[in-house]
DNA sequence: CCTCCACCGGAACTTACGGAGT
DNA sequence: ACTCCGTAAGTTCCGGTGGAGG
């Protein structure tokens, strides 16, 4: 093996970035990023404890119930569960125990029934090719690993709405099935959801048997949400760099909307990188609303660049003209101009309908449906967003440059 | 009370692609 | 070399619909 030269640095960037950000401020902003998982979760005693009960029985080797987790966004769902998949990990592997298995799905990166098995034979040590097999054969495999090994494997669903959505509540169906199909091993599920009525889109069989047991998880309030902060601030900053009232500043943003603690903790972290590149020596509540806005900005550019190519031209259409239309029939009309304008070949109405149908999903718009009857039923298109950062973001787009150059705007 | 607009939105199908098994 | 498979993006076809205007 080669190895690497080390070249002469004078006042190279990266050398001179490095420095200025090994930080007066953080000492381990990862406590704060929102797949940590802390050692501590504040006010969720509760939860922790009726879910391990829940998990026990697999210490003796028996399959526990199969448990259904409510809850908005930032309640500690996935933190809990995770906390305690981990801490049974390691309670059984400390008695010497090893016939059980924990997986963790994330069903909205995983989103098709494929890579959501992919990943689960993945967690009992099973290579499959992320492509080329069908289903039913990955489905095999997935079974035969778990007779050979004779586990009780718990399968964390996380944000299962997303896998039924896209793909039906087959693979739910199967998976609550398996324990009747398999001589050696058994499995139990964990879904987690955020949308209240997913449940109602299930088979009831599934649904039945999804939710043999089930757990809500409350939002936090203002209070709690400092507790939070407070616990991970000490983690994650320095001693004396965070001004008075941030945290508070913080906790009652995030308490406004819905009680999100990953959203808290976010606008905490956000803050922090703020405050450090600016080289400050305190996080100030002035940083916390720049965050606000950082955090908006970055979501929006990250949306509009990973959208597909029509995706971004009927964004752009929209945020060109003024942030509105009150029908999908004028959009569309507009679209198609644009389109053409770049020597495209546009998609058809009903595409462009659900590309709509995607953003307003992504939040980025709103669209509601209309009624004006005699004069039909459409959609009215709102942007919730700042158009110029969306024309930033598409500003260095190859296929989109040509407008910004030849046109007005 | 009925009609009929301008779409909505479900479903099945197509095409291009990357890749596995045999 | 050939067949089969899943995914993503898009198309084709079509039944459905709330309410302003007659």
């Amino acid at each position: 093996m080669k190895r690497l030269e080390v070249v002469e640095l004078g006042e190279d960037i990266v050398f001179s970035t490095l420095e200025r950000l090994s930080s007066d401020i953080f000492v381990s902003r990862e406590v704060l990023r929102p797949d940590y998982v802390p050692e501590s979760l504040p006010h969720r005693e509760r939860e922790i404890k009726a879910l391990t009960e829940h998990i026990a029985p697999i210490i003796r080797g028996e399959r526990p119930s199969n448990i259904f987790i409510y809850g908005l966004t930032g309640t500690g769902k996935t933190a809990v569960v995770k906390y305690v998949t981990n801490r049974v990990s390691q309670f059984a592997a400390k008695k010497g125990l090893n016939h059980l298995s924990i997986a963790y799905v994330n069903c909205r990166h995983e989103d098709t029934t494929y890579r959501a098995l992919t990943e689960l034979a993945l967690s009992l040590g099973v290579k499959v090719p992320f492509t080329g097999l069908s289903t039913a054969e990955v489905f095999k495999r997935f079974k035969e690993a778990l007779n050979r090994a004779g586990n009780v494997l718990v399968a964390v669903l996380d944000e299962v709405d997303f896998l039924v959505k896209k793909n039906g509540d087959d693979l739910l169906y199967r998976l609550t099935r398996i324990n009747s199909e398999l001589r050696g091993g058994k499995v139990s599920l964990i879904g987690i959801t955020n949308d209240v009525r997913f449940t109602e889109t299930l088979d009831p069989r599934v649904k039945s048997s999804l939710g043999e047991v089930e757990m809500v998880f409350s939002p936090y309030d203002a209070d709690q949400l400092r507790d939070i902060l407070m616990e991970r601030a000490s983690r994650a900053f320095k001693p004396g760099v965070l001004e008075d009232g941030v945290i508070d500043y913080c906790a009652s943003i995030a308490a406004r909307e819905h009680g999100d603690a990953r959203r808290a903790l976010d606008l905490l972290r956000v803050a922090g990188e703020i405050a450090e590149r600016e080289n400050a020596k305190k996080v100030t509540v002035r940083h916390v609303k720049e965050a606000r806005y950082e955090i908006e900005r970055n979501m929006i550019i990250d949306v509009a660049k990973t959208l597909p190519f029509h995706g971004k031209l009927v964004l752009l259409v929209i945020a060109l003209g003024g942030g509105k239309f009150n029908s999908t029939g004028d959009l569309y009309i507009k679209y198609r101009e644009l389109a053409r304008g770049l020597g495209a070949e546009p998609v058809t109405q009903r595409r462009v309908s659900d590309i709509i149908s995607e953003l307003d999903m992504l939040g980025i718009v709103t669209a509601r449906v209309i009624n004006r009857g005699r004069y039909g039923k459409t959609r009215e298109v709102v942007l919730n967003v700042d158009p110029n950062t969306l024309i930033k973001a598409f500003k260095d787009d190859a296929r989109l440059a040509w407008i910004f150059k030849n046109d007005r705007y």
